[in-house]
RNA sequence: GCCGUCUUAGCUCAGUGGUAGAGCACUCGCUUCACACGCGAUAGGUCACAAGUUCAAAUCUUGUAGACGGCACCA
């Protein structure tokens, strides 16, 4: 079989997932195992209004890398995929498709119609992060996809509600909350963001007190809430308004009476030290209100608009434009103290950059301080979640927990999960689950639905169990007790306090139990500039379109190559890295293949080599070649500190390790090591015969197949590609749990690595072989010899070394491309040689005729230099008396060894420039 | 204001007490029959700065400077 001379991902890409997901192999079921170890990850639900984005990209590798590795090992492994509904997204995009299309207001066509419209819209494009999953080779399964809005999971929101109803956990109340007059919604503390205006204004109004000249001046950034003023308030002890405190104003433009009053709250340091009061307006007035019983007089409408209450001059204006109209009427009343440039800080809406606008409202809330010690009981006693990295994650999150306010979840839209609170004429209100059952709390009365609905991370905080089945009627099912808790958590820190910690508290609330063991926060991928991919900066990299130009797996293995956790810059050179890789698999893969009549994967053609190293031949030579040896403890290593890599998250060192044995080890080394032997044109009377040939092609088959099932969980497609086309390869080699599965690459069983299989006399052996060789091709590059002439090494080393440069002596020869080798105790060579010293062994190349006198003087005085710097710095610590007292002696000996035998390479080095002349 | 992170080769980043690493770029040499998305050989770093702990610090502690993140406040 010939493969192409290079890999085309797309080929790969285009069949082999279509068969993963319809022979079922995605969904824990095909894991036959009675006695299998679950393994479960639920996905951060994208929401329907997005698309793929790289931070979706690197947490998919991650899940999918996890989850196909546990598949490997044997578990039953579920990784459940889903969408959640995005309230005011896609609310959004329904008003602007409405108005585009129909020039309608959702009161237009009311809100059945509305919804109806949400859910096509949902239909329609609700699908493409679904869809791309396809694509990135998500081992999800969707049978068990989820949306939050389904029916078992819209019965687990009400459910829920009423229980934490009933318990006086959600709550009904007036208070200032964020409002985004875009959106015209409130939001919860964690929707609004910040943003610096530089060009904001500082005003200062001068407020005439009543029956007196006298006026008192206030600042402010929002002038417009002067119309709700029901006070000014200033600190007690300060001198200069002492005598004003319980004095009344006469506020200008309303006429009305309001009094000056004395409060903590005003930091007579700050402004003028006087403040006004707008209770239903401010937080802090609100609070301030509060203490001296202050009317809250709402000015604004929840459009941003002024209301009747504002003055019918001001009814129906909209904020901004009576802003400037209060500044231009102070102005003209001579009540305009200055306006003063300043620089602020002003809430922002986070999705629409709207400033948002604090308002009192009555809103549903739910009490979070039983909640809150719920989730810092279970950090406390069983260090849950189990943060990966914990620092800095797990101090961030247990200091967010301890200053949690109450969470704001009514949302005024129409799409969600609708409040279950039904009102009767009074405004008596009955929190039900349906509205037969709030009648009947009524005791019959005529009702109407609270008109609001939930915030989205109300059902997204449900979703680690609500998913398999918990919806409040029922409350075990299967998979519940299968896989909840899950194994881990995989996600971003944009979303930690909005999603993780609520789901962490209402799967301990509901079920009882940790929502997941581990927690894995990613970093954020960003862009070349170094700042988070944004659209208003223009710097985001799409996946797809790098999955275009690279391939799905070189983009995957690139990003678990980033996973640090740690934030990092995009980069394409990284991702060419791995598509190199990639094709560097491809082709010694075909290398393989056309080597391989005959042969097949086969492990038991390893096994007396493993049996080698686990029981080294007494004294004597083993029987197996060194670089079989070599490479199967190298092998062993590998799987050993990939399975150990990813047990601790280590995404990154786990991508290295493969990177550097495929590469390193197999491609640069072993295959050409065995090159002759397995090759047609190797030297054939060299050989032991086709027997020989035969066993040596199943070898290097079978050590590709092992090492293609470790890189299957970065690379999926490759690795099925050319598994696939590897002789021998079948669902004989599948795990246990799935041996009555068609053969795939993604069923196989993971190499767990044996530790025994570490050849460490291989190793040691093999080591000095390539250092030999390295040796030769720097004396041949640094004398500028042409690789067309083929010198004679000699070679000096103990005998031990001396048995295996002669057992490796065809292989030397071809990789140093010389054409003889000489090896004995000492160095017999002419004047006109080349030398060096490695750690095991002395080696001249004479070069009669082609040295270059100057220039091996200055390759050896360089190499003396090298070998000397090193020495001297050793020497120094050896001198030091309280070094060889203290240290460990392991260490000093270390040391010592390492300092005698640098001083018989310099010295040997040193004989050999002395030689020259 | 509070909490926290980062600063290592030209670039992007690993490494977290015991001789500084990778990929890419650079330099030199290769149309070597798996791969030029390649092969071989070099070069390149007082690990931001300062002090301390230690036999030993890129690594631990403290401070300084710069970059950044989260939370709170902002009349």
């Amino acid at each position: 079989m010939e493969l192409d001379k290079a890999y085309d991902p797309k080929s790969a890409e285009e069949h082999h997932y279509k068969r993963w997901e319809e022979s079922g192999f995605f969904a824990p079921e095909i894991n036959t195992d009675p006695e299998a170890k679950p393994y479960s990850i639920v996905i951060p639900p994208p929401n329907v209004t997005g698309s793929l984005h790289m931070g979706h990209a690197l947490q998919h590798t991650i899940m999918d890398s996890l989850i196909r590795w546990k598949r490997m090992l044997g578990y039953r492994t579920l990784w459940l995929p889903g969408t959640d509904h995005a309230g005011i997204s896609v609310q959004r995009k329904v008003v602007e498709q409405l108005k585009k299309d129909e020039h309608k207001k959702p009161t237009d066509i009311g809100r059945e119609e509305f919804i109806k419209r949400a859910w096509a819209w949902k239909e329609q494009y609700g699908n493409t992060i679904t869809e791309q999953m396809r694509r990135e080779g998500a081992s999800v399964d969707w049978s068990r996809h989820r949306f939050t809005m389904d029916e078992s999971l819209s019965l687990a929101v009400r459910n829920v509600f009423c229980t934490l109803y009933d318990e006086g956990w959600i709550y009904r109340g007036l208070r200032i909350v964020n409002w985004c007059p875009k959106d015209r919604t409130v939001l919860s503390d964690l929707e609004v963001k910040e943003e610096t205006k530089k060009d904001g204004k500082l005003t200062y109004l001068k407020y005439p007190v009543m029956d007196s000249d006298q006026t008192i001046t206030v600042a402010t950034t929002r002038p417009e809430t002067m119309l709700g003023d029901t006070a000014v308030a200033v600190n007690g002890s300060d001198k200069r308004y002492k005598d004003l405190v319980g004095k009344t104003i006469l506020l200008p433009l309303t006429n009305r009476e309001i009094p000056i009053i004395a409060d903590e709250y005003v930091d007579a340091e700050f402004g003028t030290g006087a403040v006004k009061i707008t209770p239903a307006h401010d937080p802090n007035d609100y609070l301030v209100g509060e203490r001296h019983g202050l009317e809250q007089l709402l000015v604004m409408n929840l459009d941003g608009t002024m209301n009747a209450a504002a003055g019918a001059e001001f009814d129906g204006m909209d904020r901004f434009a009576a802003r400037e109209k209060v500044v231009a009427m102070f102005d003209e009343l001579g009540l305009l103290e200055k306006v003063d440039d300043y620089e602020i800080t002003l809430p922002v809406c986070e999705r629409c950059k709207t400033v948002v606008e604090p308002i009192l409202s009555e809103q549903w809330f739910v009490k979070m301080d039983e909640m809150r010690d719920m989730a810092l009981d279970l950090m406390k006693t069983e260090g849950s979640p189990h943060f990966s990295p914990r620092v800095p994650h797990e101090k961030v999150y247990t200091n967010w927990l301890e200053n949690l306010k109450d969470w704001t979840i009514s949302r005024q839209l129409w799409w969600g999960h609708q409040i279950p609170a039904w009102y009767d004429a009074e405004g008596n209100v009955f929190v039900a689950r349906t509205e037969e059952e709030a009648v009947a709390k009524s005791g019959g009365k005529d009702l109407t639905q609270d008109n609001d609905v939930l915030d989205t991370w109300f059902s997204s905080g449900l979703w680690a169990f609500s998913t398999f089945g918990w919806n409040g009627d029922v409350t075990e099912t299967d998979d519940l007790n299968a896989f909840l808790p899950t194994d881990v958590l995989v996600t971003g820190r944009d979303i930690m306090f909005l999603w993780v910690s609520r789901m962490m508290m209402l799967t301990k609330k509901f079920v009882d139990k940790t929502a997941f063991n581990d927690c894995v926060i990613t970093g954020t991928v960003l862009g070349k500039d170094g700042k988070p991919m944004s659209k208003s900066r223009n710097n985001g990299v799409d996946p797809i379109e790098m999955f275009d130009k690279f391939g799905v797996d070189a983009t995957r293995i690139y990003l678990a190559s980033i996973a640090t956790g740690a934030d990092i810059r995009w980069n394409d050179v990284g991702v060419e890295t791995y598509r190199n890789f990639a094709n560097k698999i491809w082709n010694a893969t075909r290398f393989c293949l056309m080597n391989a009549e005959g042969a097949a994967v086969d492990h038991k053609s390893l096994e007396s080599l493993l049996q080698q190293a686990k029981e080294p031949p007494e004294g004597g030579t083993p029987s197996a070649s060194l670089a079989d040896r070599w490479i199967v403890s190298r092998l062993n290593r590998t799987a050993l500190d990939v399975n150990a890599a990813l047990g601790k998250y280590e995404f990154h060192s786990a991508v290295s390790l493969l990177y550097h044995f495929f590469w390193d080890d197999f491609c640069d080394w072993y295959i050409e090591l065995v090159k002759d032997e397995i090759t047609s044109w190797g030297v054939e009377e060299e050989r032991s015969g086709g027997e020989q040939n035969l066993a040596a092609k199943v070898r290097i088959l079978t050590v590709l197949e092992i090492a293609l099932r470790m890189l299957h969980p970065f690379m999926p497609y490759l690795t099925e590609e050319l598994w696939q086309k590897l002789p021998g390869t079948s669902n004989a080699l599948h795990h246990a749990a799935y041996a009555g599965a068609d053969a795939t690459i993604m069923l196989a069983s993971f190499p767990p690595g044996d530790e025994r299989a570490i050849d460490a006399r291989a190793e040691a052996e093999m080591s000095a072989v390539i250092e030999l060789i390295k040796k030769v091709r720097n004396i041949r590059a640094e004398m500028n010899i042409s690789t067309a002439i083929r010198f004679t090494v000699h070679v000096a080393a103990d005998a031990a070394f001396q048995d295996v440069f002669r057992a490796n002596e065809a292989q030397i020869l071809k990789l140093a491309k010389a054409a003889e080798l000489v090896i004995g105790d000492e160095l017999d060579v002419p004047r006109a040689s080349a030398k060096a010293v490695t750690n095991d062994a002395r080696l001249a190349v004479p070069l009669e005729g082609l040295i270059d006198f100057d220039g091996e003087r200055t390759r050896l005085a360089n190499q003396i230099a090298k070998l000397t710097e090193e020495k001297t710095r050793l020497d120094g610590q050896l001198l030091n008396a309280n070094f060889v007292d203290r240290a460990p002696a392991e260490k000093v000996t270390e040391l010592r060894d390492r300092s005698t035998e640098l001083e018989s390479q310099i010295a040997t080095l040193n004989n050999n420039l002395e030689a020259l002349d």
